[in-house]
RNA sequence: GGCCUGUUGGUCAAGUGGUUAAGAUGCCACCCUCUCAAGGUGGAGUCACGAGUUCAAUUCUCGUACAGGCUACCA
């Protein structure tokens, strides 16, 4: 009998690896174009960090004009829930994230599918086979108890735990000896037979770590599973080859799979591609930076961003700063270029782990919410409030313009307010705005709290010196002239220079008129929140403080 | 235990065999100002440790410590 009939004899297979060769010919492209692809497992969890190897992945792709496709990892079956590839596809594409090739919400696109690896596993069997009739692969029939106790026993002795030399023992079993196995109705795996030796070295280049010298491997590791599926790096070595990726990117977890990684390449006789292993965002617990964690850490969920309301596009720019930290200086300097023209760069992408940074991502949010127009800040913050308030919604709606125009304040100018992080603290800025909400517990008053002089302030101000036509030079002038009447200094100058002249400022003057119309003493322009308002509101809200 | 990787202010980080070691964020102070938010100016704060190479080391080499990852018929 010689291997290739083994081989027959172990794996059923439509088709030989050769056919599949020449089904995903090679494409035509440029040496510096760039094929990469996300791949997932379908448990419909987007996990920060794979947000951002995504991000990395497409905007690499992007910017050589290459391919970027998305690959279904779902060769164990325990880690797919329902419509988990739906809801991924469905949470990449809020973020921008879009495929070219790949799984689809309307099934597969590209000519190099089935994208999915559970419907790819003929050709897993095929070059499968290819390596047993090569000698490169076989059968193993070990229990899962037997390898248990080789692995209690290596753990004793202090050896390296795994399936190698002494203990790989059915990589000696004859052909013949095998088959009799199987008659008898004995489970099996493939296994590769790996003629790495772990004590030598062999260079390799990540193109973001840099270049590393690993141990080859020698352990022969699992390629098909008793499920008839393909192991994760069995996967990965025939898909990746197949689908004609030329760069690998993903999380640095990888790297220490990369000596079995390249061996496989090398058995298949595949290209090796390139590698770009990135640095997980970790965050800080007990004193120890570890990854993000998907069970302990909140901020590990995309769905934390949406709930909180930090806008997807911040979030895209904070992972942008994280992966090239020159992105925020080309940011500044470039504040009239698309952001897509920055040219992200593997050999400036961190090379250790980076800590989430909370503060970072408020202020990149801060500054982007600024640039917004307030129809889009209405719009955004209504999308969120339709989800986690409606009670605010509902006003939102109902009050349309009325809530443009306050979201209008000190904006669409060259320097906004910057007050917004996030659209779920937007209710706890304006609320006073509406007089649904409006219902003070507290008055906040500063240096004036005598509530005849309050009265005496609102009075001699409104009734006096207070026209709705004013426009806002005229409506400060005659404020100031009220706090002159009464006392007050109606220039900061003048006051700091004689404190003792007057009752207080025109700032403690405003303050009482502030106060008094939102129970606040911290608010945007006053004049805006008067004309807002109107007087008839206004007047309201004075008698219940009088 | 073994194998890999990393360590520059609180955080994110640029960078170099000779630098006053960028910048951002956060913190503090002051200025501006009707209060905030901003904006402006300034400030505190750093090359993990120990050897070696060198005229000179944060930078190169070795070791130590610490941290992270991997060490499955999971990905």
């Amino acid at each position: 009998m010689d291997r290739k009939e083994f081989a027959d004899r172990l794996l059923k297979t439509e088709h030989d690896f050769e056919y599949y060769e020449n089904l995903y010919p090679e494409r035509d492209l440029d040496d510096k174009v760039i094929v990469t692809r996300y791949a997932p497992s379908p448990t419909g969890f987007v996990h920060l960090g794979a947000l951002y190897a995504a991000f990395i992945a497409r905007k690499m792709a992007k910017q050589t004009n290459g391919v970027f496709f998305l690959r279904i990892e779902d060769t164990d079956q325990k880690r797919s829930i329902e419509d988990g590839v739906n809801k991924i596809i469905t949470d990449l594409a809020n973020f921008d994230i879009t495929f070219d090739e790949g799984v689809t919400l309307d099934g597969d696109k590209g000519n190099y599918g089935p994208y999915t690896q559970s419907e790819r596993g003929d050709i897993y069997k095929a070059f499968a086979k290819k390596l047993i009739a090569e000698d490169k692969a076989y059968p193993c029939f070990c229990s899962q108890e037997s390898l248990q106790e080789d692995r209690e026993r290596q753990e004793k002795h202090k050896e390296r735990i795994g399936y190698y030399g002494y203990y790989a023992r059915c990589r000696n079993l004859s052909m013949e000896e095998a088959l009799e196995k199987i008659e008898n109705g004995e489970k099996y795996i493939i296994r590769l037979k790996s003629k790495g030796n772990f004590n030598h070295r062999f260079k390799f280049k990540d193109e973001i770590k840099g270049k590393m010298e690993l141990p080859e491997n020698d352990q022969d590791i699992v390629i098909i599973k008793s499920d008839g599926l393909p192991t994760y790096h069995f996967a990965h070595a025939v898909d990746d080859h197949l689908m004609r990726t030329t760069h690998v990117i993903r999380g640095d977890e990888w790297l220490s799979s990369i000596p079995v990684h390249v061996q496989l390449f090398e058995y298949l006789g595949f290209k090796v591609p390139k590698y770009a292993h990135i640095s997980p965002i970790t965050i800080e617990d007990n004193g120890t930076k570890r990854k993000l964690s998907k069970r302990k850490d909140p901020e590990a969920a995309i769905s934390y961003y949406h709930e909180k309301g930090i806008p997807n596009k911040a979030v895209m720019l904070y992972l942008e700063t994280v992966a090239n930290s020159n992105f925020e200086m080309w940011m500044n300097q470039n504040k009239d270029k698309d952001v897509d023209e920055f040219v992200l760069d593997f050999k400036k992408m961190p090379v250790g782990g980076s800590l989430f940074d909370h503060d970072k991502l408020m202020n990149i949010s801060k500054n982007y919410i600024s640039t917004l127009k307030a129809s889009e800040v209405y719009d955004m913050t209504l999308d969120w409030a339709l989800v986690y308030d409606k009670d605010f919604a509902s006003l939102l709606e109902k009050y349309k313009e009325y809530s443009t125009a306050i979201f209008n304040i000190e904006r669409e100018q060259k320097k906004p307010r910057k007050d917004i992080g996030y659209f779920g603290d937007v209710k706890n800025q304006i609320w006073y705005m509406y007089d649904e909400l409006f219902d003070p517990k507290e008055y906040e008053w500063q240096k004036v709290t005598d509530k005849k002089e309050i009265r005496n302030i609102l009075d001699v101000y409104l009734n006096k010196y207070y026209n709705e036509t004013d426009d806002k030079n005229t409506w400060f002038d005659n404020m100031k002239k009220a706090a002159v009447e009464l006392g007050y200094a109606g220039e900061m100058r003048e006051y700091k220079e004689n404190p003792d002249n007057f009752k207080g400022s025109i700032a403690d003057f405003s303050t009482v008129v502030r106060v008094s119309l939102t129970s606040k003493s911290n608010t945007p322009d006053l004049y805006e929140i008067m004309r807002l308002l109107g007087k008839e509101r206004m007047m309201e809200r004075v008698k219940a403080v009088i």
